[in-house]
RNA sequence: GCCGAAGUAGCUCAGUGGUAGAGCAACGGUUUUGUAAACCGUCGGUCGUCAGUUCAAUCCUGACCUUCGGCUCCA
């Protein structure tokens, strides 16, 4: 976001918003105290607090935030009040550079107005078009919460500099339970439950960002990848395998190497007198690969729609700072697909690849996600491929399309991929990041990258477009989001393990296993508990690892073909038949239902 | 990749310039249990890796690896 945007958000603050920017101000003063030097950039309200970006003589630590805090509330407790004024630009330029202050002065010299807005409480005077609170007694309780680096500008050639985030509540209650929020939110972080879970862990030895899943991950990506692959062929689409290395002149042929060259993994280079364009590189997208085997035949205008979907392991090397987990990793496994259509299908297939979408997060429960319509940014035209006139006439056909099918959407301008505009679902993850999952890119750009061409009713070739599409994105990556959504608690058809049954006493073991027979049989995942432990502390242990239903067997059990079921709620079924209790499962599990 | 923080037993953590501890887990024994942790005991760590400083390094310094919080990036 640039400045100018921000200080032009600034004046549609909302109170809060309005107390937390006069509290960045503040933090602003407290450093000054501090840092006489100190160079000061910008310092919005931003949701649940603010922060401040400082340029200062030494880096800050954790260790420094009490002090600047300290001083904050001093600041706050001495009432000054804050005081706007109008200066003339050019008043403002120099005396801000007279100051020192580079950065508020590039932002005047971006500004094209003939006068600036001017705030000072006690002895901060800061660039800024306000508002703020009147006093700055009128700001509530506040606590900072983390240093962090922050590029001036969000540009990585500009200098790095030191932002400080807080939060400010009106209310000691607000704030309490906004840290309560937060320390709930760290309890469904899906590295710790995936841990907890026995779902996955890294190794130092394997590769950064590169999981490795236990028994129970893996049958839950399995559960995952399959109900996709089902639901695409119900759709109409076709799986198809292609291989996990390519050479790179595939990669030129599409134009990704130019862009991603240092983010592929390179593999070898065959044969000694072999161009650099034999080398190989384990395959980052699948896309190219699908092209191939379009392209490989002769395809009639009858034949189309041809959806090719495929859904393997890709691996990037994303840099080291921006892998978290399973929602950025090195080793992702989209469910991918490509269309190749005539342009006059373009509507439906969108249409198709949405309500596919739809229909899968409709199954997971899913309701917090939002929609961005992906556009070029029009100031940097170099950083896409295609003509004007293509890209023109793609996101013109992308909007028609989103807006017929009456989605609501924001336009995200910069964000779509380099060869054409897409539509991106994005979900929220426990902490609040957000993270892009679905994905539907249309693309006019590669049918000519790659010369595609399908013959037409008039006998002559022409030239189809493509669609390219992800469901749920990376299996990783919205297995992170499905963790944290349900906290661990997976719904029955996902569940590693769907029933633990828990035998009182060591004679009962051989009807546990009776009942595991019968449950296996059923097809339903089930374990025995035969560790030497009390009932109590089994069905605690199946509790904490989530499992949805709890069958303690003992001599009643036994003499009654029954089991006694407990909920993972605490719910207590008390004792059901054998047969019912597999009836009631298999009908929630193949419902994909979210009871219990 | 950049800024900052961190890495001690499988997990959560304590600790010190003179080669380390707790709880849980694991293992062994006792207990045979009716809906969220029985009791006793045992094992377990070249303190992330490699160099350097030092009589002596887990502790100090450097590089690297990895993780965390951000920034940038994300086909």
């Amino acid at each position: 976001m640039s400045v100018e945007i921000e200080l032009q958000e600034s004046m549609n603050y909302t109170p809060i918003q309005r107390m937390r920017h006069s509290a960045a101000h503040v933090m602003a003063e407290a450093i000054q105290e501090i840092f006489p030097d100190a160079r000061f950039a910008i310092g919005p309200a931003i949701e649940d607090g603010f922060y401040y970006d400082f340029d200062l003589p030494r880096p800050l630590t954790p260790d420094d935030l009490p002090e600047i805090e300290q001083r904050m509330r001093c600041i706050i407790a001495a009432r000054h009040p804050f005081q706007h004024d109008r200066w003339p630009r050019e008043q403002a330029l120099e005396y801000f550079h007279t100051k020192g202050q580079d950065y508020k002065v590039e932002i005047i010299e971006n500004l094209s107005d003939a006068e600036v807005g001017i705030y000072q409480q006690g002895n901060f005077l800061d660039l800024c078009r306000g508002p703020h609170v009147g006093n700055t007694d009128e700001i509530g309780p506040i606590k900072l919460m983390r240093v962090a680096g922050a590029y001036w500008r969000g540009d990585e050639h500009r200098p790095m500099l030191q932002r400080i985030y807080g939060t400010a509540w009106f209310t000691q209650e607000e704030m309490d339970q906004y840290l309560w929020r937060l320390e709930e939110a760290q309890k469904r972080d899906h590295r710790k439950l995936g841990r907890e879970l026995k779902l996955f862990t890294f190794s130092d030895d394997v590769c950064a960002g590169v999981p490795q899943f236990y028994p129970r991950g893996e049958t839950l990506r399995h559960l995952m990848e399959s109900y996709v692959r089902e639901t695409q062929e119900r759709y109409g689409y076709q799986h198809v395998w292609t291989s996990n290395i390519g050479k790179v002149r595939l990669y030129k042929t599409s134009k990704h190497w130019y862009t991603y060259r240092e983010n592929m993994f390179p593999v070898m280079k065959g044969d000694q007198e072999a161009s650099d364009d034999d080398a190989y590189v384990l395959k980052p997208m699948n896309c190219p690969h699908h092209i191939l085997l379009f392209k490989s035949q002769m395809h009639s205008y009858r034949e189309l729609p041809i959806r090719y979907a495929e859904s393997d392991t890709l691996y990037r090397y994303e840099k080291t700072g921006t892998l978290t987990g399973l929602a950025r990793v090195r080793s992702l496994t989209q469910d991918d697909a490509h269309v190749f259509m005539r342009p006059d299908q373009i509507q439906e297939e969108f249409n198709r690849s949405v309500n596919l979408t739809l229909e899968v997060f409709e199954t997971y429960g899913l309701q917090d996600y939002w929609i961005r319509l992906s556009l070029r940014d029009p100031q940097k035209k170099a950083e896409y491929v295609g003509s004007d006139e293509v890209w023109e006439i793609a996101e013109a056909t992308l909007r028609e399309a989103v807006e017929s099918k009456g989605i609501q959407y924001e336009e995200g301008i910069g964000e779509a991929a380099f060869y054409g505009p897409k539509l991106d679902f994005m979900v929220r993850d426990a902490l609040g990041r957000e993270w892009q999952c679905s994905t539907i890119q249309l693309d006019f750009v590669q049918p000519m990258n790659f010369e595609l061409e399908y013959i037409g009713e008039d006998g002559q070739p022409h030239r189809p477009v493509m669609l390219h599409r992800a469901v749920t994105g990376a299996t990783e990556r919205f297995m992170a989001m499905l963790i944290e959504h349900f906290a661990g608690a997976f719904p029955v058809w996902l569940a590693p393990v769907q029933a633990m049954i828990i035998p009182i006493a060591d004679r009962h073991q051989d009807y546990a296993y009776k009942v595991l027979e019968q449950l296996k049989t059923a097809g339903i995942r089930a374990e025995v508990d035969i560790r030497g432990e009390r009932m109590n502390a089994k069905i605690r242990d199946a509790q904490m690892q989530k499992i949805p239903y709890m069958l303690v067997v003992g001599d009643k059990e036994a003499t009654a073909e029954a089991v006694s079921v407990r909920l993972r709620t605490n719910v207590d079924l008390k004792s059901l038949p054998l047969t019912q209790f597999i009836e009631r499962v298999s009908g929630i599990a193949s419902s994909k239902s979210l009871e219990l």
